[in-house]
Formats: C-alpha cells, sequence, structure tokens
DNA sequence: ACCTTTGTTAAGGC
DNA sequence: TGCCTTAACAAAGG
C-alpha cells in the first residue's frame, strides 16, 4: 500500500537511474491499466517509443514522469503496484503488466497483482485534465502545510477525523497505515467528531502528521505484504509502526489491548485506553 | 466460495 | 446547496 513515503522511496530510487535514459520500446500487456486522457494502446505507444526521462516527482500519492517532447507519464500504484527497474534479460515475473525498455539494457518494470494502478499520459500543460491529482490537498511535508492552515481548514467541520485525514483533497498523501499511526500518536479516537477537538489536539495531529511521514521516508517505507522501492529493496518502517495491524497485541504506553474497528468502511486499529473520545 | 485488502469517486442523505 | 456518509469498484490471494 504505498502511501507518502513508500511513493517518495520509489521517487528518490528511480530518479538517478531513469533521468537521461530514452525509452526504445513499450510491451503494453493489460491496456485496462492505461487511463484518460486518451486510453489507447498504440497512442501510448507512439508517444513513450523514443521519449526521455528529464524529471521524477511526487505529489500525493502520484508518480510524474517528466519526458521530452512534452508528455508527463502519470502513474498511481494503488494498493500493489511496483515500478521495478530490471536488468531486461531477467525473467519476467507474474503480474508484470508493462514494460519500458531503456537505452541503457535495463527495463522499468510495472508490476501488479491487483490490476488496480492507473497509468496516464497528458501533455505537459495537461495536468489539470486529471482531476484526482489536479485536486490534491496540500503536501504534508511542505511549507504550504502550516499548523495555522490546518487549523483553519479543520474550522467547522463535524465530519470524524480519520475519514478526512485519508481524503486526498484535504491532505495529500496519507493513507490507512499512516492514519492509524499518526492518531495513535496524537492519542485521538479514529472517530472524534473535529470540533470536539481542542487547540492542544489539533497540534498534536498536526506535528504527528509531519513527524510519522518524515520517519517513513527516512526508514524508506513500509513492507508489510507488497511494497518495495524501485530496487526492488524493503523499507523498514514496518518495524517502527506501534499500532497498524496490531490488533491483540499489548500497547506500550498503557498495557492495554489494542482492538480493531471500522471507520468510514475502513479498518482501524485503536488502543481503547489511550484514544478515548471526548 | 467468501472475505479481506485500499484509494478513489459517484451517489445518497440530511 | 453544502456538508458529510456510504457504498461500489477495481482483482486476486488466503
Ligand atoms: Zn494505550
Amino acid at each position: 500500500m504505498p502511501e507518502l513515503p513508500e511513493v517518495e522511496t520509489i521517487k528518490r530510487s528511480l530518479l538517478p537511474l531513469l533521468v537521461g535514459k530514452k525509452i526504445i520500446n513499450v510491451d503494453i500487456k493489460v491496456p485496462n491499466l492505461l487511463k484518460y486522457p486518451l486510453a489507447d494502446k498504440e497512442h501510448f505507444e507512439e508517444v513513450l517509443k523514443g521519449s526521455t526521462f528529464l524529471d521524477i516527482q511526487r505529489r500525493g500519492k502520484y508518480l510524474l514522469f517528466h519526458l521530452n517532447k512534452g508528455w508527463i507519464l502519470v502513474i498511481h500504484l494503488r494498493m500493489t503496484g511496483r515500478l521495478l527497474y530490471t536488468p531486461k534479460d531477467q525473467t519476467i515475473e507474474k503480474h508484470t503488466h508493462v514494460i519500458f525498455s531503456l537505452d541503457d539494457g535495463n527495463d522499468l518494470r510495472f508490476h501488479d497483482i491487483r490490476k488496480f494502478g492507473l497509468i496516464y499520459l497528458v501533455p505537459q500543460d495537461g495536468l489539470h485534465l486529471l482531476k484526482g491529482l489536479s485536486g490534491l490537498g496540500p503536501e504534508p511535508l511542505s511549507d504550504d502545510f502550516s499548523l495555522d492552515s490546518f487549523k483553519l481548514a479543520l474550522k467547522n467541520k463535524k465530519q470524524k477525523i480519520k475519514p478526512l485525514l485519508l481524503n486526498q483533497n484535504f491532505i495529500a498523501g496519507i493513507g490507512n497505515i499512516y492514519a492509524d499511526e499518526i492518531l495513535f500518536q496524537a492519542k485521538v479516537h479514529p472517530e472524534e467528531i473535529i470540533s470536539n477537538l481542542g487547540e492542544d489536539k489539533i497540534e498534536k495531529i498536526y506535528d504527528a502528521i509531519r513527524d510519522r511521514l518524515t520517519k517513513g521516508i527516512e526508514f524508506r517505507g513500509t513492507s508489510i505484504k507488497d511494497y518495495v522501492d524501485g530496487l526492488g529493496q524493503s523499507g523498514m518502517f514496518q518495524n517502527e509502526l506501534k499500532i497498524y495491524g496490531k490488533k491483540g497485541e499489548l500497547c506500550l504506553n498503557c498495557g492495554h489491548v489494542f482492538e480493531r474497528i471500522n471507520v468510514g468502511g475502513r479498518s482501524s486499529t485503536i488502543c481503547p485506553w489511550c484514544q478515548k473520545k471526548n
């Protein structure tokens, strides 16, 4: 489940390997992954073949591959997507759906067990065509995301806190793993109604967002089931998790047993003692 | 054969 | 109408 820290780690691992490399061939085995604006296999092949990578950016959970000739390849990995820089002679693993052959003897392979990933190809000035991308909220680790702006954005809201943290239009890049870790660190119940949160709790949530995401990047992401970086290497943040997926284990703060509840249709693990509702 | 997983969005409700 | 919740969908592994 690549969230902000995982996607950022993939970006950092691929950047030095891809910039300046030219795509000499594209093999699209599963055209369904190609999406709007023009979900057409031949179109993708025609544009991508002969294009060179200029830069890679991350926005939320999206990866933006800037190509010469004025196009941007946009990829979202959703649940199980992987982008793997692989020697071209290496055996092609099951669930490899797109292969970009590079002029350095390697491939960039898109691998996705669930096939939920999304691949877009837009003109340089056409990013606004991608609704999910252009509607994203602030980057939580950028200066745009200040404590004051966070407080302002939460003002008068009457919904539960966790679904809002997962709302990409409100704040970009947080998924279920980091949301649980953030709320546990801030000692806030995921179903807490935002208007019931005091200033101190809002500050704690703000600090926890910055802290957990930063640490997630430092530890090169969370590898629980599927996630690996662009070189196939696992991260280490799974060893730092304090609550996600730990139903039945003991809280290290208070000794109570972690419970699993459903919030907004998503499973959530909580400490019933540390994360009480107001 | 059913249940779980999650990100995103369309549809529904108040 | 605006704010918020719910459910559906994608696909395959356990
Ligand atoms: Zn506790």
